[in-house]
DNA sequence: TTTAGCACTCTCGAGGGGAGAGTGCTAATT
DNA sequence: AATTAGCACTCTCCCCTCGAGAGTGCTAAA
């Protein structure tokens, strides 16, 4: 759908009536527009103007004597060209990365962290999906002994991720075996996907094969687990919505339902964002019955050695878009940092 | 509050006047009490016994034209006397049982399992926290290249806990030197907790004493972060219960809020478990004032080696008891079994 | 001790204004 | 031609009432 022109004053109005709905989540009538934005016109011309931005498709009517709500066009004509620039203050930007610095250097760690900062920064319900690389690739490899008969394996991947598994051993090893037997798969193997692992496992013997075949295990299990282990934080705050805490309570809870279920989770995501880009889908553009009242906002993060995540919130469509877009955008940047980091360039 | 003796016959319509209203969360009527439990006596009959089990303050009227509500007395006497046996169905355990089998031998993978698992259980929301062992001793250092000048420290903790942080190094080290840095670590400090590390550090030279006062600092932050990263799931179940749905849409929202604020939930914990026990907090047994209208069934695991974590579970007072404290008793035997495994012993 | 009968109480939902808010239209004004 | 005042009209929301229904407590009989 085309957005239509408008003219000076039709802008200003119409960017009036969604700052107010935005704030008061209630109806915004003609008089209260000209009472708080000081325009320098009557009531009357307002509604014209109003009535003119309703055939537009840009606003609508809950009843006949109500006053205008802004429809899913109205808000995408906002964020196209009568939004003010979303970045975060640099203050709050200088706190967040502060507090990024100060976390443990652990991808779990700052996954959690974003996944708060990001609900705290808007007031909504946040998203965030760990960095995983198109190839989930070993890195490095570490055989820990425990006991005498049994091992821990510590595979260390592209991504950063450290995935560990026990393994019980059907005849004892020494300590100094195990270290040479690391250092040996993570030479031959560095780089290997569960597939390529699961083949080199044939050529090996005894303990070698046996500990070959666990990696390879554990690394169909990532590769198949992405989107298993999504981040979220903030229901609370979607939840102090007016419009879901005077409507319906069944629909609240289908949201929370769909924010809990980490498969349904992953396909929330929209196909494909532009590295830097922040995606924007409102109300119906959304796939789910129980977000066609909500907006999401998303972004990509990482990207460099094809090693990327989701980042983003949901919330009401009456959302502060400005806010929403320059904490994902900025959370998202902050994320593709410590992504490369990890990957050490 | 010392629980009173109650006749055969009382005991039969407490124990109905509970189980109905469990089911069904309204107020429950004398008629309806004989004609779904077939008594063999009167309404009126039951009216009288109704009356003095209210004396004995183990039931309450809403108003005076409503059925009976019982107590948080009388949940107590229920669980004490009058509850059948909270042992999850044979084949139920089997299943569980296989689920945790199945999934990767990876502590954080477990305790989602559990949260998800209890959730689903029991219907009711649940809440898991690490194993966290008293002295959070270190087992096994390792120290991986990344680059020529950045490594991975990765440590294994005595709890089965894997640590691991970036470090950026102000020389260049080989692969090699690093291989021995990290076996002699893990020969000298296996046991040290982070203040024993941190005084070692100061006998350490270079790149040596960089990596011990960095291990040192990540135990310290472990030892700190018990309880911050507790597990929760099934929030939609407490969501869609009668009493929460219809009422206060802001006191569900507090209780959200807490669920969701990691550092008050470790306060939730009641102060002290025995192995194998568990705990029951009902109404306002409880101290967090949002959670007057809830209860709490909580159990430890773990304790072999000083290693204990908790999980549990929150729901409204009108709860299955039994099905939540069999859930909670095996899935604490079962991550107990698990920490054991991880442990080595 | 149990039970039938009955008056009494309280909730809940439907129905009925009245107040208030806000629009749309028309006609006057700039 | 654009703007505005004036006004009728519409719709929601809240409060009130009232009757139906459910369930109890009490009394007296079995």
């Amino acid at each position: 759908m085309r957005l239509p022109d408008l003219a000076d004053r039709q802008r200003q109005i119409l960017r009036a009536v969604i700052r107010e709905f935005i704030s008061t989540a209630q109806p915004v009538a003609s008089g209260a527009l000209v009472r708080r934005y000081h325009l320098p016109v009557s009531p009357a011309t307002v509604r014209n103007e109003l009535a003119e931005l309703e055939d537009l498709g840009l606003l609508t009517h809950p009843h006949t004597s109500a006053g205008r709500v802004p429809t899913d066009l109205g808000y995408r004509f906002f964020i196209e060209s009568l939004m003010p620039d979303p970045e975060l203050l640099p203050d709050e930007q200088l706190t967040v990365s502060h507090q990024f610095q100060q976390t443990q250097r652990d991808t779990a760690q700052w996954l959690r962290l974003a996944a708060s900062t990001l609900a705290r920064l808007t007031a909504e319900a946040s998203i965030v999906t760990p960095p995983a690389s198109t190839g989930t690739a070993l890195k490095h490899v570490d055989v820990v002994p425990i006991s005498e008969r049994r091992v821990l394996i510590v595979a260390v991947l592209e991504g950063g991720a450290v995935r560990q598994q026990l393994l019980d051993l059907d005849q004892p090893v020494t300590p100094d075996e195990l270290r040479v037997l690391g250092q040996r798969l993570t030479d031959t193997q560095r780089g290997a996907d569960s597939a390529t692992l699961s083949k080199s496992a044939e050529a090996e013997h005894g303990v070698a094969r046996r500990i070959a075949q666990a990696l390879s295990r554990m690394l169909a299990e990532t590769e198949m687990e992405r989107g298993h282990d999504v981040y979220y934080d903030g229901i609370q705050n979607i939840m102090a919505q007016p419009e879901f805490g005077g409507g319906d309570p069944a629909r609240l809870r289908e949201m929370v339902a769909l924010l809990e279920d980490r498969t349904r989770l992953a396909e929330l995501l929209p196909p494909a964002i532009g590295e830097g880009e922040v995606h924007v889908a409102i109300g119906a553009e959304n796939r789910f019955e129980p977000l066609l009242d909500c907006s999401l906002v998303f972004g990509r993060y990482g990207g460099a050695g094809g090693v990327i995540g989701y980042i983003g919130i949901v919330g009401p469509r009456r959302m502060d878009y400005a806010r929403s877009i320059g904490a994902v955008s900025f959370i998202g940047r902050l994320m593709t940092d410590l992504v490369r980091v990890v990957e050490g360039n």
